[in-house]
DNA sequence: CCGCATCCCATATGATACTG
DNA sequence: CAGTATCATATGGGATGCGG
């Protein structure tokens, strides 16, 4: 990520977005936040087989990208919390067709799925 | 690509969607097939930087996952023409959301852009 | 012209250990 | 608990050359 791959190349922002959401665990951290804010550790344990390395590394270009915010509790256990910006939210609910088609076509099956990122509770 | 991410990982489709478009130019070749059906080098042309290697590579893929037809004229000379098959079609529908933000949020601007994706011209 | 095979390198990802 | 540093590995992707 962040190889700012050559602009234009395909003539719309699909190429753009997909050096957002480009990291093997992106996604998944875009759906996972798309609930509540969560923790460093949390995120850990929601996201079974991701290590902390690539965790912070994909939550901080996350940061950077402008779709995730990082509020940080200087207590004395120290706290972090993550969530998504408004930014983050459009983002998911521009990835909500892409999830259903995926969905749908590739798994091979609709269950009757719980719309999160469809634009019910984008409050968040 | 082909690694099959472990299933479930978040829990929808994107995931699997993403392993479908993970490549590096599988957008680009989605979207520049999504226009018309054209020959290797082609795409070669329209693909600057692309290797043969690669765009060979996922062609293949794009054919496997059923959204690439590859059609063969065994002509004396040689040619083959790629097209996108109506799931293809289903797929560069569903990225024109993710397109759409891209360039409004990345991108930084809605040119008047001629919507190719998103529904008025998946005729073929 | 279409496409494949091989070698090579860059990068992303993962495992582990360590610090605040 | 949160996050960093280092090392090791897997995969993608690029360069080049060959075959139909």
């Amino acid at each position: 990520m962040r190889t700012a791959r050559r602009p234009g190349a395909s003539g719309c922002g699909i190429d753009a977005a997909m050096e957002v959401i480009g990291g093997k665990w992106k996604s998944s951290i875009l759906w996972a936040l798309n609930e509540r804010a969560c923790r460093f550790g949390e995120l850990r344990r929601m996201l079974p087989g991701v290590t902390e390395k690539v965790l912070a590394s994909h939550l901080r270009e996350m940061e950077t990208d402008g779709i995730v915010h990082r509020e940080v509790y200087d207590e004395v256990p120290p706290r972090v919390e993550y969530s998504l910006t408004p930014l983050g939210v459009t983002l998911n609910e521009a990835l909500a067709p892409l999830g259903e088609w995926g969905r749908e076509h590739l798994l091979g099956g609709r269950a009757d799925h719980h719309v999160d990122a469809t634009g019910d509770r984008v409050s968040g």
